[in-house]
DNA sequence: ATAATTTTTGAAAACGTTTGCAAGGTGAAG
DNA sequence: CTTCACCTTGCAAACGTTTTCAAAAATTAT
């Protein structure tokens, strides 16, 4: 009852073979008019839908997308999920969303999983296991986000952080603070790498004194930016500004902060890295640099379906400019610890 | 090449019939213990996997779920998803994530789609739109999460309004507070409904003096939390507390506050609702009405993959338990405004 | 007109499974 | 020894499509 209606019931009401119905519902070429107008009134009359299914086994597309993330728990990853969902729809594809919590086990067995399910094109972020299973000759439409292993083999979006570390660095710069703390992740990611090495960059291109104690590596979240201040403060080093790996650690610093009794910004200022949504409604507001994650899944799944339908095969590398965005948690120097 | 072997593949390395092979990859019963190990042999050497496609054209279940919800980017939804998958991947099943943006087209069509998709079993956050596309005597496995119509025809899984907003009015009262405003959805669901009608029924359970000009209704959203106080102030009315929708209008709220010079819990207490991940990372962290969300999608879970196996199929309506999380935004009463 | 070509149509073979049916085997009961 | 029942196995028919191939019809060229 759910499902009833075959093309065959199709053909049988409009009187013509089921190839023929088949063919105005694919082609739609090379069938007389007055026969197409009969099958269209038919479907219409049945309400027939045409079955997924039988066409996957025929070799068609699925119209299914395959979606693998650390967790959706993360704030970093709503929107870009929303972003690739977005797209996905308005081009008729259905998405499975999976969380691999940065397990080999559970990220190598859910890939395997969304080919078995005959997915068009997966998006996923990428982890240090990804290159074990990505075969290089791989001819599937596959596109990485956030995080990516760096292969002329395959596609990714990501954000431009050497920007973004850049832009939060002048910022502070110009507000007159010299001695910028760093408190960030120490995973291998790309995305970790990159705002590491760029602090470093542009520490010295600022001409500041680079100073190996101000550096702190921990884990992306809000206790562990609790935890590098205390071992920053531990190590009673000079400092006037602090520069987060992401927002999570920004909360848990100024949390941090506040058990020493250091006001922010009073007496240090702080800028994030992400601008999720609960930035803004942070107090005081966060600072930070803001990733265009929406557009980021968007525009991957914008080329996984290229690549699919074939309008375009070749692999991209492409980087989102990110924006600084400023809020209450910077301001001129004043007073240092 | 990346499906390649099939179950014919099989059965002419383990010199039997097609049959058979799918026999023993099926019931497993009936089958000669030498036949049976020859062809696992053979897929074990072929790497061979069974085809979800072919199968589920014979009718057989396509371990796929459907999941319909208004946003992933509303922060009350991440961990509910979760749970879903949790439970979903644990049984090995797959789940399409869907955003109705709580439209009534898009809902409807991705309702449709999922139906299309062949999908086993759907689990929704019921709109005011449902019923018209949910016929009664549907014999398909549906579970609504978090908001639900009120059916006997079909299962949901949600939490108990009207013990949270005991939890939060008895805490409140405890604390000393007498005049407790209502900052709340004018939305129609089950939830907003719930929180509404019990803020009056413990009002005047708590033998408080109820107050309609106590009572603003707006959006489930931080901005509306803030022009919600500004309406609360432009009446004038005196109060000591407030309780919100959720926990979006309690960081609005405060913010709103903050405006008049009115500091929490100082001068005003107030308690959330929902307990989502930035309570506890707010500052001050919040006071709220835990919601477990996680543990409403995995029930939920579970109660359509028990529909679908057949284990069980009566249909349940349950409500978790929420629970009062105290933390830096209620305090005794002290001054008014 | 007829022949040559093109367009429109339908029959039937796939795609990879599951499963009803019947054939062959094996063992127990008569 | 038969007979009967049951267990094991394979053949072939589905499931709902797409698509090749060839026939039929329509069009164009001669």
């Amino acid at each position: 009852m759910v499902s009833g209606k075959s093309i065959k019931d199709v053909a049988k009401v409009a009187g013509v073979s089921i190839s023929t119905v088949s063919r105005v519902l694919n082609d739609s070429q090379n069938v007389s008019s007055e026969l197409k107008q009969k099958v269209l009134d038919a479907v219409q009359n049945l309400g027939y839908r045409s079955n997924t299914i039988a066409r996957a086994l025929k070799g068609m597309p699925t119209k299914t997308l395959g979606l693998l993330i650390p967790t959706i728990e993360n704030p970093f990853f709503p929107s870009m999920v929303r972003g690739v969902q977005d797209e996905a729809h308005r081009n008729g594809y259905s998405v499975f969303l999976c969380n691999t919590d940065g397990s080999r086990i559970i990220e190598e067995r859910q890939f395997k999983l969304l080919l078995d399910k005959k997915v068009d094109g997966i998006i996923l972020v990428a982890s240090k296991y990804t290159t074990r299973y990505l075969k290089n000759g791989m001819e599937f439409p596959i596109v990485m986000i956030d995080r990516y292993v760096n292969s002329p083999n395959f596609s990714y979006v990501t954000v431009d952080h050497t920007m973004g570390v850049r832009l939060a660095i002048e910022h502070l710069y110009s507000l007159g603070h010299r001695k910028i703390a760093f408190l960030g992740s120490k995973l291998l990611s790309s995305g970790a790498r990159e705002r590491f090495q760029s602090y470093k960059r542009y520490i010295e291109e600022f001409k500041m004194k680079f100073d190996d104690s101000l550096i702190v590596l921990g884990e992306y979240t809000y206790e562990s930016g609790i935890k590098m201040v205390e071992e920053l403060m531990k190590r009673k080093v000079k400092f006037d500004s602090i520069l987060c790996g992401n927002d999570l650690i920004a909360f848990g610093v100024i949390e941090g902060l506040k058990n020493y009794g250091i006001r922010v910004p009073k007496d240090v200022s702080v800028v994030g890295y992400d601008d999720i949504t609960f930035s803004s409604y942070h107090n005081p507001k966060l600072t930070t640099i803001r990733q265009p994650t929406y557009e980021v899944g968007q525009m991957a799944t914008r080329i996984v379906i290229d690549m699919i339908s074939g309008a375009d095969r070749r692999v991209k590398h492409i980087k989102i400019e990110p924006s600084l965005v400023i809020r209450e948690t910077t301001r001129k120097r004043g007073s240092e610890i």
